[in-house]
RNA sequence: GCUGGCGUAGCUCAGCUGGUAGAGCAUCUGCCUUGUAAGCAGGAGGUCACGGGUUCGAGUCCCGUCGCCAGCUCCA
C-alpha cells in the first residue's frame, strides 16, 4: 500500500510502504539525494535511513541547514570516537554532549591524557575517515542484542553499561556503526562522513563522568566541524580575533585594571605575630580535640609569640578519618620550623581516630591583593567613572532614586533572606565583630529591603526605585576567576522595584525599555532574550508565578526581540528573563536580568497600606542592567577590541607637534579643548611625528590633533582620526572645538 | 574545589642533555628639530613566583605552597 508524504511547498508524493526520507530523496532527484543529511519529520528531526508514514510532513536538510550541522557535527563526534578506538585500542568511549549546536566533543577513559601531538594524530586519522567516505549504518536492537554487539565489537565497558542501564527494558534503541565503530546513539547520523568538509580538533581538557567531581576524571576531547572548509576558515579566524580581542591583554596594554598582580616578598620578623590557619576536615568531637591538641604544640613551640589563628571547619572526608591543613605564617628558627613543618599523625584516646595533620610553613608575605580582586588604574577608573555617570543620569532621569549601602553587614540579613543557608560557603567567611558575625555583602537586597522599610509605606508612594552601584563580594571557587568577566569583587547595577500589583506590567515594561535603551547607548544593536519559568522547588502562589511568566512573555514580545523559554528554569523564588547582548564576533552575553522576588517581600516581613486602609505586601523586582560593571567593561573592551567609541575613551584627543617649536600652541590647543569639557592631552616628546601618532594609534586614542608651523600660523591643527587613519585636514580653533565635542557627544537614543 | 599546562626585566619572549642570566619593545640620559604607525647612541632594570630537596654546582631535575591559563563544576 502506498503512503502519501506532504512536501514543504504543500503537494504530497506518493511513496510505496516502508519508504524512507532518502527513498522520497531520490524519488524527487539523484542530485538531492546526493546532498540531503538529514529530514525533519512533523517538525523533528529523523534520520534518513528511517521509514516515513502516511500524512507526515516531510523536509529534506542538507549539510549546511542549521537542522543538518548539527547531524554534521554529531557525525563528526563519532567519527572523533572511531578514530580514537583506532588509534588508542585501549579507550573506553564514554559519551558526547547532548546538544551538537556549536562544537562537539566525546569523553574518553584512558590511561594518560592526549598530548597535543595525539591530538594531531586523532585529526589526522578523523581526515581519512572522512575522506573515505565512511559509512553511517543504523540498526534498531534490543537491550540484550544491543549488549551482545557491543561485546563483539569489542567496546564493552562500564559507562556503556551504566548507559545502557538508564534506558527501560523492553525499549527498542538505536546503534550505529561507522568503520566497524559501533555506538548506542539516538542519531540520527549523516548518510556517510564525507559530507563533513572542514574539521579541527580544538582542544583536550579533564571532565569528570556524568559531571560529578566524585567520579573518574575523563579526557575530553573537543572539536568543531563545519560542511565548507571556508565556514572552518572563518570560525578559526574569529577564534584569533577573539584572542587578539582579550580584555586581559587590552586591559594591560591600555593601562586599564590589573587582576591579581604579585610583586615582592617580604619576610616576617619574630616581632609580628604567628598567623595560623586550620582547615579541620572532621567531624565533632574529634574536630575541636585536634585543634586544640595542635594549638597545643604550637603554643609550647612558640613561647610567648602573639598568635592569631583562624579556623574553618568542615564535615570529615569520610566517616572514621580527619584532616587537619594547617598553614603557619610567621618568622620562626629553623629548628621551630622544622618541628612543626610537614605531615604528621595525632592519635591517641583525645582524638579517637587517626588524624593526618600536613602544616606547611610560610616564611614570606607578598604583595598582591588577591585572586579576582581588580585594581583600576588611572585610565580604568575614568573608563568606569564615565559610564557610572552615564548609568545614574540615566537613572535619575529615568525615575530611580540612587542609594549607598555598606560593604559589610551583620550576617543575619542573609539568614533572614535565606541566602545565608544556600550560599553561606560562597560568601567570604565572616569577621567577628564584638561577637556578631559580619560578612562582605554577597548582595546588596536586604539593604535596599531595610530602607523601604524605615518607615510605613503608603500605597502612594509606589513604585519605589532604588539603585545602587552596589560592590559585592563573592567568594568564586579560584578555577572559575577570569579576568574582569569573573571576579570576587564586582559591582552590581542593582536596583530592586518595589510595587502593588496594580503596577507591577507597566514596571516590567519601563525595565525592558530601560535595558534597551541603556545597552543601545553603548553601542550594541542585537540582543536575546531567556524567559526562566517556575521551577519544581518554589516559593509563592502558583497564579502570581503564572501571572508575572505572562507578563514578562508579554513585555518581550512587546519590544520585538526574539527569546527562548527555558521552562523550570526560574530561581526558586521568582520567574525571570535575561537579556544577553550579540557582540562584533557575534558572541553573546548575559548582562541584564529582571525577575520577580515572591521570597524576600514576605521573609523581610514588607507591608504597606493600601487604599483600603489594610496592610498589604509590596511586589518586589530584581533588575541589572549591565549587569556587573566589571564583567561590562570587559564585554565593552572585547566588542570594540579596545577601541571605544570617543565618548567612552579615557583620552579623547592628543595633540602631537611636528617639532618643539610648536610646543606652546599645542599646549593652549589642549586647553581650549579641555576647557570645552574634551578629555585632551598634550605631552613634550622628542620623537619625530610619525612615533607620536604610532603612539597615540596604538593607545587607541580617538582623535589626534597635529600641530607644526602651518597650524601655529593659522591658529589651529589638523584632525586625524584613529579609525581608518583618516587625515581630515585643517580646522582653525573655534571649529576644531566644536568638531571634538561632536566627535565626543554621548550617543543619544531612544 | 578537581584535572592538565604554565610562572625568566614593566611588556613579549629566548635560555639545548644541570656549568658565570639574554634579546626586542617600554623606561631613563644625551644627540637630532623632525609633517601622519618606529631617528641615533648610551645607561639602568632580574633572590629566574615562593619554600624545601637531589647535586661539587639548579632558571633547568624532584616535592610542596602560591598564582595564572585551559577545561570541569559553580554562578543568589
Amino acid at each position: 500500500m502506498p503512503i502519501d508524504v506532504i512536501l514543504p511547498d504543500g503537494k504530497t508524493r506518493s511513496l510505496t510502504d516502508g519508504a524512507t526520507a532518502m527513498d522520497l530523496a531520490k524519488a524527487i532527484s539523484e542530485g538531492l539525494a546526493r546532498q540531503v543529511v538529514v529530514a525533519k519529520v512533523d517538525g523533528v528531526v529523523q534520520d534518513v535511513r528511517l521509514p516515513l508514514k502516511s500524512g507526515q510532513k516531510v523536509e529534506l536538510c542538507k549539510a549546511d541547514s542549521p537542522e543538518g550541522l548539527e547531524t554534521l557535527r554529531h557525525s563528526a563526534e563519532h567519527v572523533l570516537a572511531t578514530a580514537v578506538c583506532r588509534l588508542f585500542p585501549g579507550a573506553k568511549v564514554t559519551m558526547g554532549p547532548k546538544s551538537h549546536a556549536d562544537d562537539f566533543y566525546y569523553d574518553f577513559d584512558v590511561e594518560k591524557p592526549f598530548t597535543p601531538e595525539d591530538l594531531e594524530k586523532i585529526e589526522a586519522e578523523m581526515k581519512a575517515l572522512i575522506a573515505a567516505n565512511t559509512e553511517f549504518t543504523m540498526q534498531v536492537v534490543g537491550k540484550d542484542e544491543a549488549r551482545a554487539i557491543f561485546d563483539k565489537a569489542g567496546q564493552n565497558n562500564e559507562y556503556k553499561r551504566e548507559i545502557l542501564g538508564w534506558i527501560p527494558e523492553g525499549e527498542r534503541l538505536t546503534l550505529y556503526t561507522d568503520a566497524g565503530f559501533v555506538d548506542l546513539c539516538r542519531g540520527p547520523h549523516l548518510p556517510h562522513a564525507g559530507f563533513i568538509k572542514g574539521v579541527k580538533l580544538l582542544s583536550n581538557a579533564g571532565a569528570y563522568w556524568r559531571a560529578d567531581a566524585k567520579n573518574k576524571m575523563l579526557q575530553r576531547v573537543t572539536g568543531i566541524a563545519f560542511a565548507k572548509k571556508e565556514d572552518l576558515d572563518k570560525h578559526l579566524y574569529r577564534v584569533e580575533e577573539a584572542k587578539k580581542r582579550d580584555h586581559r591583554k587590552l586591559g594591560r596594554e591600555l593601562e586599564l585594571f590589573i587582576v591579581s598582580e604579585r610583586y615582592d616578598d617580604h619576610a616576617y620578623t619574630t616581632d609580628q605575630e604567628l598567623d595560623i590557619y586550620l582547615g579541620v576536615e572532621a567531624d565533632p568531637p574529634v574536630d575541636h580535640m585536634a585543634v586544640d591538641r595542635v594549638l597545643a604544640v604550637v603554643t609550647t613551640t612558640f613561647p610567648g609569640r602573639a598568635i592569631r589563628k583562624t579556623v574553618k571547619l568542615s564535615p570529615a572526608p569520610e566517616p572514621g578519618r580527619a584532616q587537619l591543613d594547617i598553614r603557619l605564617r610567621g618568622a620562626m628558627t629553623t629548628e621551630q620550623r622544622k618541628l612543626v613543618e610537614g605531615t604528621k599523625w595525632l592519635d591517641g584516646p583525645e582524638t579517637g581516630a587517626m588524624v593526618r595533620v600536613d602544616v606547611t610553613v610560610e616564611p614570606h608575605y607578598t604583595e598582591e591583593v588577591g585572586p579576582g580582586l581588580v585594581l583600576w588604574l588611572p585610565k580604568g577608573g575614568r573608563l568606569r567613572a564615565i559610564i557610572e555617570d552615564q548609568w545614574r543620569k540615566m537613572h535619575l532621569e529615568g525615575g530611580y532614586d540612587i542609594v549607598f549601602s555598606p560593604h559589610i553587614a551583620k550576617a543575619d540579613l542573609w539568614k533572614v533572606s535565606g541566602h545565608w543557608h544556600f550560599y553561606k560557603e560562597s560568601m567570604f567567611s565572616p569577621m567577628s565583630v564584638d561577637g556578631h558575625d559580619y560578612v562582605c555583602k554577597p548582595m546588596n537586597c536586604p539593604f535596599h529591603i531595610m530602607m523601604v522599610k524605615s518607615k510605613s509605606r503608603s500605597y502612594r508612594e509606589f513604585p519605589m526605585r532604588l539603585a545602587e552601584l552596589g560592590t559585592v563580594y563573592r567568594y568564586e571557587m579560584a578555577g572559575v576567576l577570569h579576568g574582569l568577566m569573573r571576579v570576587r569583587g564586582f559591582t552590581q547595577d542593582d536596583a530592586h522595584l518595589f510595587c502593588r500589583w496594580d503596577q507591577v506590567e507597566s514596571e516590567i515594561d519601563r525595565v525592558m525599555h530601560f535595558i534597551l535603551r541603556m545597552l543601545r547607548t553603548f553601542g550594541f544593536k542585537d540582543f536575546e532574550v531567556n524567559l526562566s519559568t517556575r521551577p519544581e522547588k518554589f516559593v509563592g502562589k502558583v497564579e502570581d508565578w503564572d501571572r508575572t511568566e505572562k507578563l514578562l512573555e508579554a513585555a518581550i514580545v512587546r519590544h520585538g526581540l526574539p527569546y527562548q523559554v527555558d521552562a523550570g528554569g526560574g530561581a526558586f523564588y521568582g520567574p525571570k528573563i535575561d537579556i544577553k547582548l550579540v557582540d562584533a564576533l557575534e558572541r553573546k552575553w548575559q548582562c541584564s536580568t529582571l525577575q520577580l522576588d515572591f521570597n524576600n517581600p514576605e521573609r523581610f516581613t514588607m507591608e504597606f497600606v493600601n487604599a483600603k486602609g489594610e496592610k498589604e505586601q509590596p511586589v518586589m523586582l530584581h533588575r541589572a542592567l549591565l549587569g556587573s560593571v566589571e564583567r561590562f567593561i570587559g564585554v565593552l573592551i572585547e566588542h570594540y577590541a579596545g577601541a571605544l567609541p570617543a565618548w567612552l575613551s579615557p583620552e579623547q584627543v592628543r595633540v602631537v607637534t611636528v617639532s618643539d617649536k610648536q610646543n606652546a600652541h599645542a599646549q593652549q590647543v589642549s586647553d581650549a579643548l579641555v576647557a570645552a569639557g574634551v578629555r585632551a592631552t598634550f605631552g613634550e616628546s622628542h620623537e619625530k611625528l610619525g612615533a607620536k601618532i604610532r603612539a597615540a594609534q596604538i593607545e587607541k586614542i580617538p582623535l589626534m590633533l597635529v600641530v607644526g608651523d602651518k597650524e601655529v600660523e593659522q591658529g589651529g591643527a589638523t584632525v586625524r582620526l584613529r579609525d581608518g587613519g583618516k587625515d581630515l585636514g585643517f580646522m582653525a580653533l573655534p571649529a576644531l572645538v566644536d568638531f571634538c565635542r561632536g566627535q565626543c557627544a554621548i550617543p543619544t537614543v531612544d
